[in-house]
DNA sequence: TAGGCCATCTGGTCCT
DNA sequence: AGGACCAGATGGCCTA
């Protein structure tokens, strides 16, 4: 959460209140103590699980154990959201501090969009140095950096604009939701349907437009930290 | 107030 | 046996 809600958020339960933070292990011990153990399913400030039937182990050990598993389980969640963070990091996406931060859905989904882009991009720019350099270079291209088997070419403008999504546009002080990246969820294999890659072209609120027909080609994308979301 | 998003707890499963 | 990973459950925060 250190990474979900430390930035923009003030959620309380912020992990680095637990560990290495504000409160200790042994502070949370003792106040599991103090209620009686680990805390219940369906009580407690902090969530609550499934309430089985399970083998309990003794009581101290298994308080002791239940915590280093809680413990263990929230690095690897915090892990997990730096993860995220990096990714939200590196995405063409606003990243500045007012700026209201991507879900984690809507930054996997913009991420895959981005490197379909990416990849098409590639595509294209192999395409046009051929075009330019003749038959050799083209060969040498294709020996070079060959293109991935089941990547279509599509027009460097459309695969831009379905990186931004083709719905309907949100409000700017929205994050962009699953639908308005442009996918529904599907297993299907990309590139294959694509229904958000034969959308019209559309402008991403607060984002200049990637497309070659706004703006020239630049050899990557800029960040964008000016499109704000609000909050 | 409902819904979205999230962190956390928890038990189960798989792997080393 | 211990750790990693996963998914379900729960409650808190925030926004429309």
């Amino acid at each position: 959460m250190d990474s979900d809600a430390g930035s923009t958020s003030s959620r309380s339960s912020s992990p680095e209140l637990v560990e290495g933070g504000i409160f200790s292990n042994h502070m949370l011990q003792a106040f599991y103590q103090e209620q009686g153990g680990p805390l219940k399913p369906g009580m407690g400030h902090m969530g609550g699980g499934k309430s089985k039937s399970g083998k309990q182990p003794p009581k101290d050990e298994g308080q002791d154990l239940r915590l280093k598993v809680n413990s263990r389980e929230r690095k690897r969640m915090h892990d997990l959201n730096q993860a995220m963070d990096g990714l939200r990091e590196v995405m063409p996406y606003a990243n500045g501090p007012s700026v209201r931060k991507l879900s984690k859905i809507s930054t996997l989904l913009l991420a895959r969009n981005y490197i379909l882009m990416l990849s098409n991009s590639l595509d294209e720019m192999k395409k046009l140095v051929g075009d330019v350099y003749g038959g050799s270079h083209q060969t040498h291209m294709a020996r070079c950096a060959p293109a991935p088997p089941q990547m279509p070419l599509y027009p460097l403008g459309h695969s831009l604009h379905s990186l931004m999504g083709t719905a309907a546009t949100p409000p700017t002080h929205a994050p962009p939701s699953a639908t308005y990246l442009g996918f529904h969820a599907t297993h299907e294999s990309p590139l294959k349907d694509a229904p958000h890659l034969h959308g019209s072209y559309r402008h991403f609120p607060g984002m200049p437009c990637p497309c070659s027909l706004c703006q020239p080609l630049s050899s990557s994308l800029p960040r964008l930290p000016t499109l704000s979301m609000g909050k």
